[in-house]
RNA sequence: GCGCUCGUAGCUCAGCUGGAUAGAGCAGUGGACUUCUAAUCCACCGGUCGCAGGUUCGAGUCCUGCCGGGCGCACCA
């Protein structure tokens, strides 16, 4: 039995009671009922609150609701026992072979099993890791690429139609900055003192210079263009590389450029003109953020003629609805937050509702500890860790679940030196290793020519009754339930900490329960139910690994 | 000054939109491998949930005010 099936119970028990006039509700029967795993084994393997909540609507005390609920659940097929306890809490135990099924339900599921179609139908605008194309990505960066794209996995595994999305800064003076920073490189000059620096520069001048000697004989301020875009180039393409070796894609690398090019900030500002929240003042022309909520209105072009980079950003913000999304999400740094309240205004005054198709997520920024000391991420000193030097410390697997071990919202502090050293004991292996044993035991089982294990229907489900397999049970059933919340409320973390529980409960179960036969032993139902909920053991740990992008090997 | 955000064990952090005795990992101490992977398991140690009020049957969680850290407040990108 799942937790969506004895909510299903729940409800049905209580519309009977509301039916028969036991419980009188002026708004019906909840729809809905949670139910909890307790934290305590005395608690039962489920526990609610309903009665407590339904105590104040009903005029009657919990305990007492709790009572009748609990008569008639117990009708209900597959429960064992349903207690009232505390102030009114409901702890409810689970037949073992109502619990047993799971195990089978979850092997035909296969890999669909943890999705859901809880975004069906909805198209999903997914956009990190905006970055300038003027350096190597950093561990700011690295920390959306892995939460981001787990995100996107999530929201995929939800039914919604996903679209993640990179846009490229490669408009404004900072793109002239590099080119020269570049080409003082490549002429053996020193770099600016605003310019871009670090040993990147360096090489990346002199590749210029090596790979296109004609460049030297040019006017300087072609000479300066050539530099400029031929970093762009081939910055661009490092950043990319990058992370595709990081498991991490995009559909669509969006270029600021051609906004411009293409006519689209035109279109964009037309369309907020048409809206009615553009206008002109002091030789430039404004959009009325604050009749959304912002601070002060926006400028979107200067007196002096140019697009500011916010007229970009709602260029961009109207093709994506017009490409037909219906939710824009954006993650942002911390550094950015700022900017939310703008970006939500600016939905607004393009006629959007901001609550309904724009979303923005601020992730704190991510210290970086080194030799005890901490590492400024300044692309312009050139302190930086990068996204390549990470991985090849720590992995990819290690790399990306660490950062999305954590919600985005805290933040977190990354010691290089203990990734390093510590690289056997991060949770990431942990939950690997589990997926090795598991993965160990079901050879085991080809080679003593029991393979029921893997099928759906090739166990007894009622004999699955030690408190080491119910735990383990349960907790696999939840994973539908995490997937939909973690999706909902943008947390990949969560599927993180729930692969380390179940992992953590699967190495309780695999320390007392005994699942291959020993010796010359006779396959028992009992081999055999174990083995199939050793299979569905691991299609969660692969399918949840599967989430975040994380790799479940067969042997460690 | 205004705004956003975070303060939970020695360290790094969870805490399932208000539930029962606040949890993991690391660090520390002590145990468990003749048979499926010991990268594992078990036990112990460790807390005024920043502080003070408030809301209610019930608050780490919601509200207010302080204290402390981070970040942001351009006709910059």
């Amino acid at each position: 039995m799942t937790p969506e099936q004895l909510s299903q119970h729940l409800v049905d028990a209580l519309s009977t009671l509301v039916d028969e006039g036991a419980v009188r509700l002026v708004d019906g029967a909840p729809q809905q009922v949670r139910v909890e795993r307790p934290k305590v084994r005395e608690h039962g393997d489920y526990a609610t609150n309903i009665a407590m909540q339904l105590a104040k609507p009903a005029g009657r005390p919990p305990r007492e609701i709790a009572s009748l609920v609990a008569d008639r659940l117990l009708q209900a097929p597959g429960i064992a026992a349903v207690d009232v306890a505390g102030p009114g809490f409901l702890n409810i135990r689970v037949d073992a072979a109502a619990q047993g099924v799971l195990a089978g339900e979850v092997l035909a599921a296969g890999a669909s099993y943890g999705s859901n179609d809880s975004l069906a139908g909805q198209r999903i605008n997914v956009e990190f890791i905006t970055a300038n194309p003027t350096g190597p990505l950093h561990v700011g960066h690295t920390r959306w690429a892995a939460l981001g794209d787990a995100l996107g996995r999530l929201l995929s595994a939800c039914g919604a139609e996903v679209v993640r999305e990179s846009y490229i800064n490669d408009r404004g003076a900072q793109m002239d900055k590099f080119g020269e920073s570049l080409l003082a490189a490549a002429q053996g000059r020193s770099v600016p003192d605003d310019g871009y620096h670090g040993a990147y520069v360096i090489e990346l001048g002199t590749r210029i210079d090596r790979e296109h000697p004609e460049l030297r004989d040019l006017p300087a301020d072609e000479q300066l263009v050539a530099y400029r875009e031929e970093g762009y180039r081939l910055q661009l393409a490092e950043q990319r590389q990058d992370l595709e070796d990081f498991r991490t894609h995009f559909d669509v690398w969006y270029s600021e450029r051609t906004l411009h090019a293409d006519g689209r900030v035109k279109h964009g500002i037309e369309k907020l003109r048409q809206e009615g929240h553009v206008y002109e003042a002091d030789g430039a022309l404004w959009m009325r953020t604050t009749d959304f909520g912002d601070d002060k209105d926006r400028v979107l072009i200067r007196s002096n003629g140019e697009h500011t980079y916010f007229a970009s950003d709602t260029a961009y913000y109207v093709d994506k609805r017009e490409r037909g999304f219906d939710r824009c999400i954006y993650m942002l740094g911390a550094d950015h937050h700022g900017y939310v309240r703008r970006l939500l205004a600016m939905a607004a005054c393009a006629g959007d509702d901001p609550d309904e198709h724009i979303e923005v997520l601020i992730g704190q920024l991510v210290k970086v500890l080194r030799g005890g000391d901490e590492l400024r991420l300044s692309k312009r000193a050139g302190t930086i860790l990068g996204l390549r030097e990470l991985v090849d410390i720590t992995g990819v697997d290690a790399l990306r679940y660490t950062l999305c071990r954590y919600p985005a919202d805290s933040s977190m502090t990354v010691d290089v030196d203990a990734v390093t050293r510590q690289s056997s004991d991060n949770p990431v292996y942990y939950v690997q290793y589990a997926h090795a044993r598991l993965s160990a035991i079901l050879r085991g089982a080809v080679d003593l020519g029991i393979a029921a294990g893997e099928r759906a229907d090739g166990y007894d489900p009622a004999v699955l009754d030690q408190p080491r397999e119910g735990d383990l049970l349960r907790a696999l059933a939840e994973l539908p339930r995490v997937v939909s919340q973690a999706a909902a409320r943008r947390e990949p973390h969560r599927v993180a900490r729930y692969l380390e529980a179940t992992a953590a409960t699967f190495h309780r179960f695999y320390d007392e329960c005994r699942v291959l036969p020993m010796g010359d032993e006779e396959p028992t139902d009992v081999h055999r139910a174990r083995l199939a909920l050793v299979a569905a053991t691991r299609v969660v740990l692969g399918n949840g690994l599967g989430l975040l992008g994380v790799s479940a090997p067969e042997r460690m």
